[in-house]
DNA sequence: TTGAAAAGTTAGCCGAGACTAACTATATTA
DNA sequence: TAATATAGTTAGTCTCGGCTAACTTTTCAA
């Protein structure tokens, strides 16, 4: 009974609670050791963890004893372990994602994922195997479609994705003519570029971007040259 | 470019990223006191944030400022927005998740899940997308495949992910008979409760679990009460 | 233009969760 | 059964990422 403390436990100590029942299942017994290799943290960490999930009521633990896991705790685990299962069992039997990738997304994703998610995704994979049954083999349609799929690339954001950000004069390529909008600096800073014509609205074309050299601009038939710390306080259009 | 450091930005700095992408979008300018109230941090956190950003180069940044992305840090907040979109796409229009849900789990999971994953996403749900342009309409049928199931509950783990943990004589229910596998105790405990007939592979039948009154088992034919924390020290298959 | 309100910063605190180094308890085995 | 190896604990430190309270800067309106 202990605490049973009502505040929701942290992802760590969910972790150490899957490795409980995971290394009780596997060895029949978990120790201290065991916790500390399965989840690589430091012999001395377990122990402290240990001692908090103890405070909770969620383990029987006492110095130099093995490890149990108590009602709450067993139900806790059980959760994680499953949630763990069903999203790592999604990126490998439906998405086709490596085994290994998949176990560390899913083992990090398995916090993250409340009981409205996971049922979704547990009825999901359900209705995929359904559907194999029935003689759609959805997953096989899928792997073909990526096929004939360009590879997209993590980095670059799709159309949907695109915001227009605030851009410093930083942003600008070579070339490129960009509206001056504000200057990010205070008073003085902004008079002094103000008499080198750099007012708001006015139009720069970029020259160079430095790297080497300075970041030249082209302001009203005048070249100027700009220092980092100023391209960065120029906010364009 | 400042430091430019090799190492993986946390998911909380992550956050400020795309929150400074998204309020530079919305409202033309990222200011600290936006970046509080859409993380929900305090105005102190925020300032020790940005610092931390511009000293990796991801911001521009200066006190009392207006806060800019550098490139680097454009490219990041793009990828994690992309990563968060990708991932509550799939949750509200493949699974059907209501829409604050998904958000709260998209955004979590969007440091969880790397390229890979990421990838096969939104491949999947090009493909949903795909198949219905086809005449398969997927996620209807998915919707259709819930109607017809019963409801699992997340806290009941399913047969695939039942595991037999180390179990305590305090799992065990009244008129259960257990087997004593070992005593989690030192040597002076163990003999006492050697002396009681309480030894390995020695039969145990549960009479009652307390709660109230004292946990009763039977041994041989002789009734024992025994305190919770014995309850805890006996583990029984 | 000045003075209050809003925004931002500083300083100091806290808890979680990791680490190392040094110590202690338990187990093994010669 | 004593010596040693292994397991476990303690103590102290660090970083991260929150917080509050108090102070400073900027903005805005009278």
């Amino acid at each position: 009974m202990a605490d049973n403390d009502t505040s929701k436990l942290s992802a760590a100590l969910e972790d150490y609670l899957e490795a409980i029942l995971n290394l009780s299942a596997e060895r029949g017994v978990a120790r201290s050791r065991g916790i500390a290799d399965t989840l690589g943290v430091a012999r001395s960490s377990v122990t402290r963890a240990l001692r908090s999930l103890a405070d909770r009521g969620l383990v029987n633990y006492e110095p130099y004893g093995i490890v149990t896991l108590t009602d709450d705790g067993l139900r806790i685990a059980e959760t994680v372990a499953r949630r763990h299962e069903i999203i790592q069992s999604f990126f490998v039997n439906v998405l086709g994602v490596e085994k290994d990738i998949a176990q560390k997304g899913a083992c990090e994703a398995a916090h993250a994922l409340g009981p409205a998610i996971i049922d979704r995704l547990m009825g999901f994979i359900e209705f995929v195997n359904d559907s194999h049954k029935n003689g759609d083999d959805l997953v096989g349609r899928f792997r073909q479609f990526c096929k004939n799929r360009p590879a997209a690339k993590d980095k670059t954001p799709s159309k949907a994705t695109r915001r227009k950000a605030t851009k410093t004069l930083a942003h600008a390529k070579p070339g490129q003519k960009v509206r001056l909008t504000s200057i990010n600096a205070g008073q003085k800073l902004r008079s002094r570029l103000a008499a080198l014509g750099l007012v708001p609205n006015v139009e720069i074309t970029v020259v160079s971007t430095g790297r080497p050299g300075p970041f030249m601009i082209n302001v009203k038939g005048s070249k100027i040259a700009l220092g980092k710390p100023m391209v960065d306080k120029i906010i364009v259009e």
